[in-house]
RNA sequence: GCCGGCGUAGCUCAGUUGGAAGAGCGGCUGAUUUGUAAUCAGUUGGUCGCGGGUUCGAAUCCUGCCGCCGGCUCCA
């Protein structure tokens, strides 16, 4: 947390903010990388503000962790730049967990030449370079950039509103930047170079593409180690690797990029989630419906996708001289099974729900294992209510949504309620009244469960706003779960209506909502945030026993059809192999106990339970350890 | 799609200067009858991603495709 000092009383006659706090609190100092005063971020090489409080960061604060990476991307560039001459700078910024510099340079980098920049970069840490601010007339900046041929920074001074910009230099590299940096490169403690890619000047495909170098920097080599470490147990966790080691999926190449093969194993586990979903769908009121893969291309040209949408869709396919298409969203079918009839208003609020397979294109350098494929099924509702009942469905899709993360153990969420941007009223489909009521029930729903969210305008999609929740998984990264998005495009569209109490016909309000998202993308997820190892309800199999010598088969197949029998799933592994083979493979297939009989247990009618990762528990009755795990076996409860 | 890297047995990976395609794991067979994370032996397994070229000779060099990986962009 930031150190906040009142100023109030203090003498400022010190000539840096850096030295008067050295004066004051030498541990502080050590530790402070930035300050903030009236919510203005400066130097610590600036003088002590006029303000009557002053917050000293250090890199616990987020902006004090974007300081000293930020400082680290301007000692990249300038080893990039001093071993590479001629090195064009374009952006460095500091971003979650670290930073990049993009550069623009004949040399293409590899491994090697992160070292190399890694140690000239170490080279300038050790050097203590003092890091200058300097502030400059715009016109001025450019020319000075201009002279030194920096073509993407002249590019990005003639786009800034300010006519004052600031440079900051250390030894002989400059940098036009807003700055705060730490006040000398001496003060970067930890730091390394990650990888490279390629990166268009501007993230746009038309422009140069660049060579992007991330890194991340630390306040300690503790902390650095810690990441590294975080890292490499994400990469052990990679869904692709354990989809194959614990047969789950595949994407074979013969098949066609971004489209999976559910195996047994994974495939049980898609109908356990599956089957949860739908009783807890069915609980909740919702109607379960299904709908074909294709429709006439007149049905997208209604819904408006084969405008707006029209880059993900699949080309066209001729029946019957009628132009049909993949469909890469459900809610046309939706919309189609609400007009089947004229609505009451007695008949609302609507629920549909269906686990709609789509089809997407996306182009080949984005796919991603089942984090991004061309098929994926969505578990997709949409419901359809009057304004009266708005508040109340939101709430509902909310503690929904709510329940189900948690039932998978996803504890740590964050809300994003994104609205329109202050102007252009005119791209957002929807009246003024309509944008009200379905913001005021986003809103209100998250304010009446207590939850923290952000309020995001301008990330509105045209056809209304929503809220939309991400999960943080094990190992703290950040994935999109469920989501809640009005549309006020669909029902204006295919004009639905249901009759009021009054006679009359009304516009009904429709929600969009997916709490997996893609089943797919989910699973892949989960799969990482576990590392595998699935809870009981959900694992392929759940136990497996393990006979020590041939004469024990007979007893293991007892216990196997008890078990069987109290609905439990199971395997005997009566390979000729010896136990310890047995409990490594067992362990390695993350099966969540293993239960070994030998003289011992066939003899007093017990198992010896190992459970996953605890080791032995010892020996139990069979029923005892059914008693035990019983609880466990079904899905969680809300 | 674009930039960069990679592609050798089911998996993980060696393969020197262009000179007879290898190991471990897995699979199969046999022996061992096993007590809490790998018993031993034998054996099987290859269009060296695909096509074209250079060469007496190509896994190795050149070239065109395909796929995968890290990113860019977009999003579920």
């Amino acid at each position: 947390m930031a150190n906040t000092i009142d100023l109030k009383s203090e003498d400022r006659s010190a000539d840096s903010i850096l030295s008067w706090l050295e004066g004051r609190d030498a541990d502080l100092a050590r530790q402070a990388v930035a300050a903030r005063a009236d919510g203005r971020l400066l130097d610590l090489t600036a003088a002590l503000p006029e303000a009557d409080r002053i917050e000293i960061l250090t890199f616990d604060d987020e902006a004090g962790r974007e300081v000293v990476r930020h400082t680290a991307s301007h000692a990249m560039a300038q080893a990039v730049q001093q071993l590479h001459p001629g090195t064009l700078l374009a952006i460095g910024p500091a971003i979650e967990d670290g930073f990049y510099y993009d550069f623009d340079t004949s040399v293409t980098f590899g491994p090697e030449d992160l070292e190399k920049i890694e140690a000239r970069m170490a080279e300038i840490v050790k050097a203590a370079l003092p890091i200058a601010r300097k502030e400059m007339p715009r016109a001025e900046a450019i020319q000075f950039f201009r002279e030194r041929s920096e073509k993407y920074k002249v590019e990005l001074l003639e786009d800034l509103p300010d006519e004052t910009v600031t440079l900051y230099s250390q030894g002989d590299f400059v940098d036009l930047c807003r700055g705060p940096h730490l006040p000398s490169t001496g003060r970067l403690k930890a730091f390394k170079l990650l990888n490279t890619a390629g990166a268009y000047w501007r993230g746009d495909e038309r422009n140069p593409m660049l060579q992007r170098i991330y890194g991340t920097a630390f306040a300690t080599q503790e902390q650095l180690d810690e990441h590294l470490r975080l890292r490499k147990e994400a990469a052990r966790r990679d869904h692709r690797l354990l989809g194959r080691e614990l047969d789950l999926f595949s994407l074979p190449e013969q098949l066609g990029g971004g489209l999976a093969l559910w195996h047994p194993k994974g495939a049980l586990m898609r109908y356990l989630i599956e089957e949860f979903w739908r009783k807890e769908h069915l609980k909740r009121g919702y109607e379960l419906v299904f709908s074909p893969h294709i429709a006439r291309a007149r049905l997208w040209e209604s819904s408006g996708h084969l405008s707006f949408f029209r880059e993900g869709m699949y080309g066209p396919m001729m029946i019957e001289d009628e132009e049909y298409r993949i469909k890469p969203m459900n809610c046309p079918f939706h919309v189609l099974i609400y007009k089947s009839q004229l609505r009451s208003y007695r008949e609302l609020p609507i629920r549909y729900a269906e686990l709609g397979t789509v089809y997407r294109y996306e182009r080949s350098g984005v796919l991603h294992g089942l984090l991004r494929v061309r098929g994926f099924t969505q578990d997709d509702a949409h419901i359809i209510c009057t304004p009266d009942q708005i508040h109340d469905e939101i709430k509902g899709c909310l503690d929904f949504g709510l329940f189900l993360m948690h039932a998978f153990g996803y504890e740590q969420l964050e809300m994003d309620l994104s609205v329109r941007g202050e102007a252009d009223h005119d791209k957002y489909m929807g009246s003024d009244d309509e944008w009200e009521i379905a913001e005021r029930s986003l809103m209100e729903a998250l304010e009446s469960r207590g939850l923290a969210y952000k309020r995001a305008p301008g990330e509105a999609i045209f056809y209304g706003p929503k809220i939309d929740i991400k999960l943080k998984d094990a190992m703290g990264r950040l994935w999109q779960g469920p989501t809640i998005q009005f549309d006020f495009n669909l029902t204006s569209r295919f004009n639905m209506e249901y009759v009021g109490a009054d006679g009359e016909r009304h516009t009904p309000l429709m929600v969009h909502r997916a709490l997996f998202g893609s089943l797919d993308r989910f699973f892949g997820g989960y799969i990482e945030h576990t590392g595998g190892a699935f809870p009981l309800w959900l694992s392929p199999v759940q136990v497996r026993i393990l006979p020590i010598a041939d004469r024990h088969h007979d007893y293991a197949q007892q216990v196997a059809s008890q078990l069987r029998e109290a609905g439990v799933r199971i395997e005997v592994d009566d390979r000729k192999a010896t136990t310890g083979a047995k409990i490594r493979d067992g362990e390695t297939q993350k099966i969540p106990y293993l239960l070994i009989v030998g003289d011992r247990e066939q003899s007093a009618g017990t198992v010896a339970v190992r459970a996953r990762s605890e080791g032995d528990l010892g020996p139990k009755p069979l029923a005892e350890f059914i008693a035990a795990i019983r609880e466990e076996l079904g899905p969680p409860r809300s």
